[in-house]
RNA sequence: GGCGCUAUCGUCUAACGGUUAGGACAGAGCCCUCUCAAGGCUUAAAUAGGGGUUCGAUUCCCCUUAGCGCUACCA
């Protein structure tokens, strides 16, 4: 029975790169018809904010990928201390009574590693256990195996086999000096405890991954196995992080951004994995039956973002893409917050008019406030009264077409075929073209030359409406 | 500094010794067209460098270079 876990710690928001190892264990374990287990590893209780646990929680819920079972590390603290002293019972480890940060100053790594304070190890265990009694602080260390040649391994799932010598791993922290487990401890405590098959998280966990088999060992207990995942980085080749980059690594930045989550999760699928055939847009369940360990990459991928474009084209494509394909009633729903955040008196009839006009011109949902303004606003904005003017033509015929068109449009059938039929039989005697006569109706109805289609546009707006704007233009050129 | 991981078009990636090194996004051009989109077609663009192994290396090995990670009583 495989389980996995996600095990986030609440010190800020949710960063896209957790963002992909959670997929990445939903999609392993929904694969699997395994359980998917969230984890909060707060043991670190200085940095952890509720703040940095809503925002996870935010995240994660827009995902709408969800989880079988939830637990915190801080209400399982009894738990990690009596694994650590049972650690410190088969002789596996042992109590460092060096003050903290003593050795803060022999920074210069001329030499190797720091691998264990002098004379820490040598303590023995009646002086220990009486230090510790008197009340002297100390941290319990890893006593890790000092003899020659001895290494640690394990697979790695991606990465593959994994050796490295004890002569460079130094003696970890198990246990502070307040009592509380540190990561590793509580990591591997609760992987072991929780029975967790797989361990799938970011590369920078590698190095680490020799102590926690470490632990594992000294805890009696078979290591998970272990897959590591290739990190997400910025376009200068650096960690993503708030301070440089900003906005960009929190997920929430693209939910408020527009995209809709199912894309977004295909996004960030395909940085780092792969199904190895050319499908880029791929459903949930397509991901889900396809996912295993060797599509995951080992080197890091790029998130393409600029300082002015904070999103990576590939994940605008595939939501636009997306929107393309949704049902227009699903469509006019996820528009909807969009639409009153731009200030739009947006009832749902009226949006579900406008929906299919829009559905293959917007590529986030944002976009609504961008590209369908005039469907809701009374007044239009104010704009060049040159735009009104046609191509090849000057304003003279601008204000013939107008007054033409607002004729027409007075008293002909107010749909799709009547309009058409109507302006372009208006065109000819106007000596004109089709284009040239839609153009200043375009612009007169929509305050610009871009726009949906001319006869659906006309429709939804109603002929009130356009009948207004059309006099307005009028008097503009007038 | 030590230890580890990685290295294919601008970006995401495919090719598990033999391909004209493939696809996608972004770019450029053309077509379609009432504008904008969408769609179709075309095009430019890569195996970091150097040694091996092999009949043959993108692929295996070594070195160099570069990037990243770990090196906390953070996670």
């Amino acid at each position: 029975m495989v389980r996995v876990r996600f095990a986030p710690s609440p010190t800020g928001y949710l960063h896209i790169g957790s963002a992909r190892t959670f997929i990445f264990n939903w999609l392993y374990a929904r694969h699997n018809s395994g359980t998917m287990i969230l984890r909060i590893d707060d043991t670190d209780v200085e940095r952890n904010t509720q703040q940095s646990l809503d925002s996870i929680f935010d995240g994660l819920k827009w995902l709408e990928l969800g989880w079988d079972e939830f637990y915190r590390q801080s209400e399982r603290l009894d738990l990690h201390r009596a694994a650590t002293l049972s650690i410190l019972d088969k002789g596996l480890a042992y109590r460092d009574f060096t003050p903290a940060h003593a050795d803060a100053e022999d920074k210069d790594r001329t030499g190797s590693t720091w691998l264990f304070n002098p004379g820490a190890r040598e303590v023995s265990k009646e002086e220990s256990d009486r230090r510790a009694a008197a009340g002297e602080p100390f941290v319990i260390r890893y006593l890790v195996p000092r003899d020659q040649d001895r290494v640690v391994s394990f697979n790695d799932a991606v990465y593959g086999e994994q050796t490295k010598s004890c002569a460079d791993i130094e003696d970890f922290a198990l246990l502070r000096s307040n009592g509380g487990p540190t990561y590793h401890m509580a990591s591997c405590a609760d992987d072991a405890d929780l029975r967790i098959t797989h361990i799938i998280r970011g590369q920078d966990h590698l190095t680490n991954t020799f102590k926690h088999v470490l632990i594992f060992e000294a805890l009696d207990v078979t290591p998970p196995v272990f897959a590591h995942l290739p990190l997400l980085i910025a376009p200068d080749g650096a960690k993503l992080s708030k301070r440089k980059h900003g906005p960009v690594v929190s997920v929430t930045t693209y939910r408020d951004g527009g995209f809709l989550s199912h894309a977004y999760v295909n996004f960030l699928c395909l940085l780092g994995w792969s199904p190895k055939d050319d499908r880029e847009q791929m459903t949930r369940q397509e991901l889900t039956d396809v996912f295993t360990f060797g599509g995951i990459n080992r080197s890091n991928a790029v998130v393409n973002f600029t300082e002015e474009d904070p999103f990576d084209p590939k994940a605008v494509w595939l939501n636009s893409s997306l929107i393309r394909t949704l049902p227009l009633d699903d469509l006019s729903r996820e528009l909807m917050p969009f639409a009153q955040a731009a200030g739009f008196d947006a009832t749902p009839e009226k949006l579900r008019a406008v929906t299919p006009l829009i559905q293959e011109r917007i590529k986030t949902l944002k976009d609504i406030g961008e590209v369908a303004d005039f469907f809701f606003i009374d007044e239009l904005k104010p704009y060049d009264p040159a735009e009104l003017v046609p191509q090849k033509g000057d304003s003279a015929m601008a204000l013939s077409v107008l007054k033409r068109a607002r004729e027409v449009l007075a008293d002909c059938v107010f749909d799709h075929d009547g309009l058409e039929s109507s302006l372009r039989a208006a065109a000819g005697p106007l000596n004109v073209k089709a284009g040239q006569m839609f153009q200043p109706v375009r612009v007169a109805v929509c305050g610009r030359k871009n726009a949906p289609p001319l006869f659906e546009t006309l429709q939804v707006l109603g002929r009130d409406t356009c009948l207004r704007r059309i006099d307005r233009a009028i008097q503009m050129l007038s």
